[in-house]
DNA sequence: TCTAATTGCGCAATCGTTTACACTTATTTT
DNA sequence: AAAATAAGTGTAAACGATTGCGCAATTAGA
C-alpha cells in the first residue's frame, strides 16, 4: 500500500534535465526560463510530488520551522499567542512547534536545546518564572538564531521582545476607578521578581501618586493568580480598620476572589467596593458582576512577535526590537460608580 | 559570535576513530564496547555536541516530531488535549508541531500536506466540521504514517481514534436531571451532521425512553455553540404553551445563554429550571449558579491519543484502536432539585 | 590445534535538496 | 566582426547522520 515519494530526480528523468534544474524552477530561481519552469510544475504535479523539507533544510542549515515555549499551552493567553504566531508564521511558509516549560527553567533549557536540535528557524519563548540565568537563550543568539521574547521579558539580555504596556495597563485600570470615586485603592501584586508585576505595581503607584491619593503600606498585597488565595487575602484586607473601597489586581483569578469574598460578605460589588482584574479571560465577562480588566492583547502580541522574528530571519533587521503594545481596559460592572453613601463619608 | 557546530566527525576525528562507531555509540547499539561508548560521551560532552536531527531524520525517513491539526488551538478543549500530548510523546523524544484549520477541509488539507512534508512521525489530527472527504488522511496512511483522530472521529475510515463517550455523557447529564426530579428535558443540539452531537443526542433520547418521559419534538432544538443564540432559542423554548423544566446542551456556552435569559426572567435556576452544560469550560464553575456540566476528559485524551499513537509508531500494533474514554458528570448548582411547588403541580 | 562463532569497528553508500562553479549558446557592445 | 555580457543548464560537492557489509581480532567449541 506504501506508496513511493517522488523526488526531483524523477522529474527531472521524466523531463530529460536534471535535479538542479528541477530544483531551480521549483523554488523560483530566475535563471531558469518560463518555459522549463512550467514543464517542471506541470511534471511535478503529474508525478505527486511532494518537496521533502528534512532533506532542504539540512541542507539549508535550518527548518522552516518556529520554536516557541510557554510555561503551559494551555492557559488562555498563551495558546491565545500561540494562534498569532501560528497564523502570521504560515504565511510565509513556516511552522510552529510547541514547547512547555511547566515554569521550570530546567525545562526551558531542555527545550532550548531540542529546538536548536530541530534546527529550528528561530525560537519565540515566554520565559518561565523562575528563570534568572540566561545562558541557554545566548546560546540560541549565539548561534545566529533570532530569538524573541513576549510578555515575560528579562533585561539581562539583549533580543527582540514583545510585550504590553503593563505600566500604562494598571495605570489606566486604576485611574478609572478613581474617576468613578472610589480612593482607597488597595493592590494585589504578582511575584514581583517578575517584571511584569513590577511594572504593574509601578503603574499602581504612578497612578495614585499623580491623584494625590495615599498608599498605606496594608494595602499593597503579593498574591497568586488564584482564587482561593483571592478570597483570602480580601479577607484580611476588609477587616483591616482602614479598609480599601477599591481592589485592584494584576490578575483576574484572584480578583474573582475578590469579588467572590466580597459578595458572600454582603458587599456590592461595585457600590461598597470596586474590582478590577488584568488579563481579560474569558470567564470575567460571564460574571456577575461582569469584571472589567485589563485586556493583554493576546493574539496581537502573538502576530507581532512573528512579525518580528519573521524580519530578523529575513535579514532586514538584525538589531533588538522591544514592542510595547497598549493594553486595553474593558469597562464593565464591577468597576462602575461608588455608591453615594459611601462616596458621601 | 557564531559558533561553529560539532559533528560526530568532529569527535571520531578527535578520538581517532570514526563517525559510524561515534554514531553508534551515541545510540546505544550494543555492538559498541563499553570502554569506547564512554569515551565517546565523554568526548561528545566536551566538544559540546549537540546531534543534527535533520540529518538524521533524513537517513531514518522521519522525524521525531508529531504532527497535530485542530480546528483553534486557543479553545481550552484543543489546547488542553494537546498540552496532554506534549507532556506524553516527550517522555519518548518526541515534538509536537500544531496546525490550526479553523474549520476549513481546505487549510486541513494544506496542513496535512505541510506535515507530511515535514516528514513528520505521525499526525494527530480532530477533523473540521466541514471535513466530509477523506482523501488526504488516506493518503497519510497510505504512506504508513500513524494518524489518530480524537474527539471528532469519522466511521468511513479505518484508523485507531479517541474520543469520549458521548452518548454516555448526554445520558447520565439527562439522567441526573431525572433524578433531581425535572421531566420536561429539552435538548440543545449541536450540528447533527458531526458524529459526536448525534451521540450525545442519541444519549438524550435513551435516558428518556428508559425513564419513560416523552419529548415532544419543539424540546429539540439544534444551536450553535454561543451564548447569545442560547439566549434566543431559550425564550422561544421558554414561551411554549408547554415549557419545558429543564435544558440538557451539547454546549457550554448555549447552556449559559439559556442561564442568563432565566435568571433575566426571574426563573430560578435551579428550582424553576435546571441546566446542564456540556465540555466543562473553567467558566462554568465562576458562575452563579455554578453550572453542572460533562467534562470531555480533555487532557487523558491527548495523553491517550499520544499513547496509541506511540504504540504504533513502535510497530508494537498496527491494527486500529478505537479508544473511548469515559466523561464525567460535574455536579454543581445549576442542576440541583426541581423546587417543591413546581415539582407539586 | 583447527574451525566456527562472536565482538568491535571501519568503509562507503545513502537520504533528497541546494548551490557554487563551469560551460554552452544567444545577445549586445564597440 | 571580434569581444564582452547575459541567459539557461549541467556537474558535482556538500549538509550530518545512519547502516548494511565486511574485515580483523578475540573467544568458544570439539
Amino acid at each position: 500500500m506504501k506508496e513511493k515519494k517522488t523526488t526531483i530526480h524523477e522529474i527531472a528523468k521524466a523531463l530529460n534535465t536534471t535535479a538542479s534544474t528541477v530544483s531551480r524552477a521549483l523554488n523560483n530561481n530566475p535563471r531558469i526560463s518560463e518555459e522549463t519552469r512550467n514543464k517542471v510544475l506541470k511534471m511535478a504535479q503529474k508525478l505527486g510530488y511532494e518537496p521533502n523539507t528534512m532533506a532542504a533544510s539540512l541542507r539549508r542549515g535550518h527548518s522552516k520551522i518556529i520554536g516557541i515555549i510557554v510555561p503551559y499551552a494551555d492557559r488562555i493567553f498563551f495558546s491565545s499567542v500561540i494562534r498569532g504566531i501560528e497564523e502570521e508564521v504560515k504565511k510565509s511558509g513556516y511552522n510552529v512547534i510547541i514547547c512547555q516549560s511547566y515554569e521550570k527553567i530546567e525545562n526551558e533549557i531542555e527545550d532550548v536545546n531540542a529546538l536548536m536540535a530541530a534546527q529550528v528557524a528561530g525560537i519565540i519563548i515566554s520565559i518561565s518564572r523562575e528563570t534568572n540565568k540566561f545562558d541557554h537563550l545566548k546560546k540560541v543568539m549565539n548561534k545566529d538564531k533570532p530569538l524573541v521574547l513576549f510578555d515575560r521579558t528579562a533585561e539581562s539580555i539583549n533580543t527582540s521582545s514583545v510585550a504590553i504596556d503593563d505600566f500604562q495597563g494598571a495605570y489606566s485600570a486604576v485611574n478609572h476607578l478613581i474617576e468613578n470615586g472610589y480612593k482607597q485603592i488597595a493592590f494585589f501584586s504578582g511575584n514581583k521578581k517578575v517584571s511584569i508585576f513590577r511594572e504593574r505595581f509601578r503603574g499602581y503607584q504612578a497612578a495614585m501618586r499623580d491623584n494625590n491619593l495615599a498608599i498605606p503600606d496594608e494595602y499593597i498585597i503579593e498574591v497568586p493568580s488564584d482564587v482561593d488565595q483571592g478570597k483570602l487575602v480580601t479577607e484580611k484586607l476588609m477587616s483591616l480598620p482602614n479598609p480599601p473601597d477599591a481592589i485592584c489586581s494584576s490578575s483576574d483569578f484572584s480578583a474573582l476572589g475578590a469579588i467572590k469574598w466580597l459578595k458572600e460578605n454582603n458587599y456590592k460589588v461595585p457600590g461598597d467596593v470596586g474590582v478590577i482584574g488584568f488579563g481579560n479571560d474569558p470567564f470575567t465577562q460571564y460574571l456577575e458582576p461582569t469584571m472589567t480588566s485589563v485586556d493583554q492583547k493576546s493574539k496581537d502580541m502573538g502576530k507581532t512577535a512573528a512579525q518580528v522574528l519573521l524580519e530578523q530571519l529575513e535579514g532586514k533587521n538584525s538589531i533588538a526590537r522591544k514592542v510595547l503594545l497598549s493594553p486595553e481596559l474593558m469597562i464593565r460592572d464591577s468597576s462602575q460608580k461608588l455608591s453615594i453613601k459611601k462616596a458621601a463619608v
